[in-house]
DNA sequence: ATGGGGTGTCGAAGCGCTTCGACTGGGGTA
DNA sequence: TACCCCAGTCGAAGCGCTTCGACACCCCAT
């Protein structure tokens, strides 16, 4: 293994000098500086990234923690994970992978023993033990979701609850009086999950607001019971005509279903789903849909933290706004009245 | 932040018997241990990672380089990313997570800086350009799939020769004649990647061997593409009753377009997946199907690697028995003549 | 009483890098 | 001409840990 004692020794100057020449930080003559930089490659130097982290206190490495849990959707989380990592290179950063089951020890493990420069946390419940660690530990993190008290930390997300009311906005829009949200599993629900939270709390109030029926139900992932639950939702409230999904995997036997109880989509039924834009465009009919831009949080996440780290300020908490994007699940609500209020 | 001095003072010790004490590489008497481990208890002693992996030569990280790209199952690799990160922690390891797309020189670049002391690399092509690389790299690593040239590599796969030849068997003990397999992407067959070639392989010699008719074809991920891939199968091979669908994303669709083609599934048209158990539960009916057991195959990995970084040995080449489940998607065909050769 | 072999502990020497202070020499200013 | 300053370089001191060899000390066999 190379040392930067030998592309010193090679390059005819201290080791110090061939640190400041990869490092930039005092100035070197430019024939110095190139001279070692022909010996960097002509011996192949790599630095030791032990000895950098020790030296200088950091490692450049950030910490990413992902759920396994039920109900989680997981390609979203892959490209979330795939953003995280793609743009902490870009920063001359690693990504060091964390399952949420080491929960909070694992948080301290990382960061107390300089494993870690930072971390990214996904995943966040209203009430998340994890909070109050991160708060005290001695670096930065980045949360994904927020909980409900969000004080002193860097919290990024979807504004579900906006989405929620986009979806609501936009069937009510179209004239449909009656809706229901068709939401994630209810293990999700009972753990606090902000996002499904959230999205309910929008769906809620933008019915309330519209003057529309909105009722809300959980939904399991197999067919049995999603085939189960829209049948009592239906039974119990026969004018539905728009439903909101927030649940990536039940979108397919969901349409299945729906075509096996006799509503067409979207002629008896108009369907707007939360979910990534790729399954949304998969299905048939093509669905309406708020997309959940992963990526773009993923990069935002990095870059708050790379920020954090250099000592930059920024925003306690950044919500991306939702895009709607209407394609052919949703259209007018078929007519019985006409009144508008 | 407390160091290990810190800990030998309070203890009334030298600093090397601290780490005696925590590595257990030497005999200590029952007195001293005990008085040490109190003390790091009460000062909340971590070992700082940098300076062990420093003077170890050790960082106890592994990297695990995960595909990112078109056409592969995401699920799946998420399932197998969990289970290396849970078996690392299990070796008091930890998982640096590597994109694919940083190619061979993101291998050269983690190993040489001695950021990691094994690797976990995924999505081997049979003529895959990183496998150079690992050949001359001077730590351990394990491959999972194989490349055509496993000289000198740890491998671990499914044995997808045999899970294609399983698939076959089974239709074929049930009477069917004439078969299909549909298969992933082009693009991944394009990519030469391993265990789409080899499934194909195995269907073709079982089917030659069992004297069937088997056809094969790549299938894109929209449902126009499955329609269209599956309408012009059944055109050109009218006679078809068997399929084997290498694809996870698409067997929900593919039930629905064999629906709208007038195959019932399966009085018409038996279905062998080769996909996740749950995946397979979960639809209408239920798929027979190869399972891809994500999670033995990530502890495998992991534990080969903690062996060969022991010193220990390991076989070259770990195939794992696939193991069919027959569910309700796959019956007897329907008999149009009695022959049997 | 003496020697030998464990057992338990210590001190010091690194591991490979960063960074600080100090030094040199050349150019500009007074 | 004397002075100062700055650019460019060096040496040395760590960063916090592991590990090697050395050293007591005690017990047992002689």
């Amino acid at each position: 293994m190379v040392t930067i004692a030998d592309v010193a020794r090679h390059a005819g100057v201290a080791a110090s000098t061939v640190s400041y020449v990869l490092s930039g930080k005092r100035t070197i003559s430019t024939d110095t500086r190139e001279r070692v930089q022909r010996s960097v490659r002509a011996l192949g130097y790599r630095p030791n990234a032990s000895a950098r982290a020790l030296a200088s206190q950091r490692s450049n490495v950030l910490a990413l923690v992902i759920p396994l849990r039920t109900g989680m959707h997981v390609p979203v989380m892959m490209q979330f994970a795939a953003a995280v990592v793609t743009t902490a290179r870009r920063y001359d950063h690693d990504v060091l992978l964390l399952t949420a089951d080491e929960g909070p020890d694992g948080l301290e493990r990382v960061a107390q023993s300089s494993l870690v420069d930072a971390l990214v946390v996904m995943d966040i419940e209203l009430d998340d033990e994890r909070v109050p660690v991160l708060r005290e530990l001695p670096m930065p993190s980045v949360l994904i979701g927020y909980p409900d008290d969000a004080d002193g930390l860097t919290c990024i997300d979807l504004d579900f609850v906006a989405a929620g009311a986009h979806c609501v906005d936009h069937l009510a829009d179209l004239g449909h009086r009656s809706l229901a949200l068709l939401g994630t599993p209810s293990a999700v629900y009972e753990r606090q999950t902000g996002f499904a939270q959230r999205t309910l709390t929008g769906f809620a109030e933008a019915a309330e607001r519209r003057g529309v029926v909105g009722v809300e139900t959980p939904c399991e992932h197999t067919f049995d019971a999603i085939l189960h639950t829209v049948r009592q939702l239906l039974d119990e409230h026969p004018d539905i005509t728009g439903l909101v999904v927030q649940n990536e995997p039940i979108i397919g036997p969901l349409l299945d279903v729906l075509r096996r109880l006799g509503r067409r989509v979207p002629e008896d039924m108009s369907l707007v789903a939360i979910c990534a834009d790729d399954v949304a465009e998969r299905q048939v009919p093509q669905l309406s849909s708020v997309s959940i831009p992963a990526e773009r949080i993923g990069d935002q996440a990095v870059e708050s933290l790379i920020t954090k780290l250099e000592g930059g300020d920024v925003p306690a908490l950044t919500l991306l706004p939702p895009a709607l994007t209407a394609r052919e699940s949703s259209c007018q609500a078929p007519h019985r009245d006409l009144t508008t209020a």
